[in-house]
DNA sequence: TCCTTTATGATAGCATGCTATGTAAATGGA
DNA sequence: TCCATTTACATAGCATGCTATCATAAAGGA
């Protein structure tokens, strides 16, 4: 069985995050951000206060995952984490000001990250790739 | 600024990255082989007694990271580290019986868990797929 | 109401990956 | 030859991600 790693579409995916994620830690390292905690901020930007569970749907990783994830950027200033009189389970996971300050920078920075990534590709590659990796996801995802 | 996750490259390659290693994880299962050992001895089972330093190059990850992998190949009985009498700082890295005895089988399983990511795109699709993942791949090493 | 089931999180333990730093051996030039 | 530099690894410490497991609270049915 022959095997090209450098034909693997899954050798290439891990190689291709690892550097996008080197890439965008060395461009949020001004804003002390880790590149998982912005993930969590974008979809806290788009709407504050979400639990949990919801986040951990949303950005698909596990549940502890995300808890893990929660602890750094509480300790780190970026969220607090308000009690729920309604479910005392959950917390409402919400921004600080620390939070929404670096909104501007840290979408720069990604978007920038990104353009950067994609230089080598024209518009209608850049597209396709997307496309692709959406499809791949969704193909992946559905078993 | 807007940033919509599900058209970020960089998300993307994340995801699918994560989602191609939970796959292979789930595979290699029976086999007692995680995915990093994997890209280890595919280069093994190219050429055997290989270095730390080129199985670090070769698969550009930094060497803290191929140590910890190589040490955790070691005390699950994959490979033996050999003392070099030329250069007394370095050691070859060999495969033990059982890490031939694998072969097959793990090819075999990463060979599936590729397909079965890829059922969802024709030939022509997967190929770009692949192609354009080199090439960002290309774009984010030169720098 | 009570009790089983379900839902939400926290925590432990591990694999991968990184940066930073320390150690020892090899190398190369004065 | 000797010493400074370079090379090869090991180790510490941390971020992300996972599985497994536990505790607690909510929900729902008998």
């Amino acid at each position: 069985m022959e095997f090209a790693k450098t034909h693997s579409a899954g050798f290439l995916a891990n190689h291709m995050a690892r550097l996008f994620a080197a890439g965008l830690q060395q461009r949020f390292k001004e804003l002390d951000l880790a590149p998982a905690q912005f993930m969590v901020l974008l979809e806290l930007w788009e709407e504050d206060g979400l639990t949990q569970a919801v986040l951990t749907d949303r950005l698909d990783v596990e549940q502890a995952t995300m808890a893990n994830t929660l602890s750094r950027m509480q300790r780190d200033g970026l969220i607090d984490r308000i009690a729920n009189p309604k479910d005392k389970r959950t917390r409402g996971i919400k921004l600080t000001p620390k939070a929404r300050e670096v909104r501007q920078k840290a979408l720069t920075a990604a978007a920038t990250q990104n353009a950067e990534a994609l230089k080598g590709l024209n518009e209608q590659e850049a597209e396709t790739l997307i496309a692709l990796m959406q499809k791949v996801i969704l193909t992946l995802k559905r078993r």
